[in-house]
DNA sequence: TTTGAATAGTTGTATAAACAACTATATGCA
DNA sequence: TGCATATAGTTGTTTATACAACTATTCAAA
């Protein structure tokens, strides 16, 4: 048999996102207790334009595993809360680049926090080597769904 | 380029979900592609239910993570759908039990086998080894999040 | 026994998601 | 150059979700 043979157990629940979506709602509560009022969607948009300013809709499609309705909702809500701003790529004129607003910046260092907070919680018990080999199994598994 | 600071963002994204979802989203085209017309998340409710028979709407909150007005909004599209049928328990009358009906018990091999391929095609390139501490790891997450 | 707290479930409201179908712009090849 | 095709983004529709506020039932302590 194959060597990746092994009883899946816990991992069906996995598919359905049961602990990304718990601690997810952790860092909702902490987000909402500081008086950020942004949704945790919103939060994994603003993510990716931290680690990169101006991304183009669909490389948010990409980055975020979201599909490109799903992307033109979230960002026409950032934009009413004046997070983020639409600018026309000038190469290309399909294309629109999402840049941040000061306020979308602001958020960075406060939330980042917040995050980490939730996911040490999330960990505490886990030994730090154990922590490193699942970021490897994650890593591998998003280059598979790629 | 440490591969430190690159692994760290992983596990952000691990708090918005993006690898279940992805992978949830690739059992839902198995799914449809097969001609079963469930969402993956009353796929998930089904999943607690082949387990264990008879559930309450509370348990199935604590099963899946999700709160009450979701499961019982589940549910009830669930029950249009003549995949499961609420029966009032004898011993206390607020709580609803859950059952299967013939045709909800029905999914369930087809279902699993579809999920059992649609893991291991996320997975096909992870070590087995790693598969099992990573499942540790997630067991012990859970843990932490009761 | 009564009453207040806890528990189980439902309803209202807003945001988010997937899929399909659509518009607009760009590209590639004959 | 022109037309088919690909790409970027939007809109319509249905389902799912969180949170708050509500009803109904049970439990427990005075």
């Amino acid at each position: 048999m194959q060597n990746n043979q092994f009883k899946k157990g816990e991992l069906y629940s996995f598919i359905t996102g049961q602990a990304s979506t718990a601690i997810a709602r952790r860092l909702q509560r902490k987000l909402n207790q500081a008086g950020v009022n942004i949704t945790i969607e919103q939060w994994s948009v603003l993510y990716h334009l931290w680690k990169k300013h101006g991304l183009s809709q669909q490389e948010l499609c990409h980055a975020t595993f979201r599909d490109k309705p799903s992307i033109t909702r979230l960002v026409d809500n950032m934009e009413k809360l004046n997070l983020v701003k639409r600018v026309p790529s000038e190469n290309d004129r399909r294309i629109n680049l999402v840049f941040l607003t000061k306020q979308g910046q602001k958020l960075e260092e406060q939330t980042m926090q917040l995050a980490d907070q939730t996911l040490s919680e999330a960990l505490k018990t886990v030994p730090a080597s154990k922590i490193e080999l699942c970021k490897e199994v994650l890593q591998i598994v998003y280059d598979n769904l790629k």
